[in-house]
DNA sequence: CGCTTGACTAGAA
DNA sequence: TTTCTAGCCAAGC
């Protein structure tokens, strides 16, 4: 079985909803946490079904923000709270755990 | 039906 | 430190 059910991406959709204000979690978190087996499908969804998603809460691995994502999402972060040095997110202060 | 693109990650150079 | 590679899955053309 290796296509993504609906009811995984539901759950991966929860998972980011469910993310608390202040908190963010990484692509890899979300997909281990849905039972995905890549992280690039949380990114698929983020960019196919973003619209009613917290997505500025999902950064990358690395701490960082995609590229073309960075300076809104740090933006949003910052308004809840949530620092960033130089561009990265202290993951391990900031990071979600489910 | 096949190739390219992309909100990814970990490891290597 | 940055850049590249391989693996990964789905959508678009």
């Amino acid at each position: 079985m290796a296509a993504v059910t609906e009811d995984q991406v539901e759950l991966v959709r929860a998972l980011v909803a469910a993310i608390p204000a202040g908190r963010v979690a990484t692509y890899g978190d979300i997909a281990d946490a849905a039972g995905l087996s890549s992280p690039r499908i949380v990114g698929w969804i983020m960019r196919t079904d973003s619209a009613d998603l917290p997505w500025h809460r999902v950064i990358r691995a690395s701490g960082r923000p995609a590229p073309h994502l960075s300076a809104r999402q740090l933006e949003a972060l910052r308004a809840e709270g949530v620092l960033a040095d130089d561009g990265k997110v202290d993951l391990c202060a900031t990071r979600h755990r489910f």
